[in-house]
DNA sequence: TATAAGTGCAACTATTTGGTTTCACAAGTT
DNA sequence: AACTTGTGAAACCAAATAGTTGCACTTATA
């Protein structure tokens, strides 16, 4: 059972979770309510969250709220940076472009 | 068919193959020769990464080469962008802390 | 023209996945 | 003590997925 963060943001739904746990903590049941999702198809996507430390879940008298692990949603960006270079380089190497078709052909 | 970047990046293979071709085009041959994976199995990869427009082919002879379209990349930065925004936040807020820290409990 | 190389695609298979239904259990409430 | 609420987990199911095998087509080469 492959458990990493990719696979985790792969499902529509566990982005929506994600989404809507990043500012504050929520119970499955709360979560649940704002999908046409069951109860229990909810608290399996919070299991696979949890299971690559995606999601935290804190025990509050017999409710348990989950809340986003957002430390780990950095391991995306980590991922992301080495291509974030290289779409910046390519940004500035256009820019050269435009800066040099700017010289060589001056303002008509 | 679910067909999107998230989709796409979930698996391991597909993001081996998207670093692969990230800098410089290949051909599928080129690419599997890389992995223990077979020619077709390559071929299904690279057409999921087609369908979602995260790689381009071009056709040269009989050999078509294919590179990465890192425009789309930036479809995941964006998404990742909300939450940067709260880690950066949460990072500033932890400044702050340190920063008061600082004042009432100056070099000892 | 015959053959080889480079490739996509369809059919098939085993595994994984997302979802539902049902049950169990713990923590509050009556 | 009996009931309700909030939850996880197991069993089951349909669909999707990753991979293999085999075939077809096109482009180059002998």
């Amino acid at each position: 059972m492959r458990r990493d963060v990719f696979q985790a943001i792969a499902d529509p739904t566990r982005r929506a979770i994600i989404s809507l746990i990043a500012v504050n903590a929520m119970t499955p049941n709360a979560i649940a309510d704002h999908f046409e999702a069951t109860r229990q198809a909810v608290s399996k996507h919070l299991r696979i969250l949890s299971e690559c430390d995606l999601v935290t879940q804190e025990q509050k008298g017999r409710e348990i709220y989950y809340s986003l692990q957002i430390e780990k949603m950095k391991e995306i960006d980590q991922w992301l940076a080495q291509y974030r270079k290289i779409w910046e380089t390519r940004f500035n190497q256009l820019d050269q472009v435009l800066e040099q078709l700017k010289k060589t052909n001056p303002q008509k």
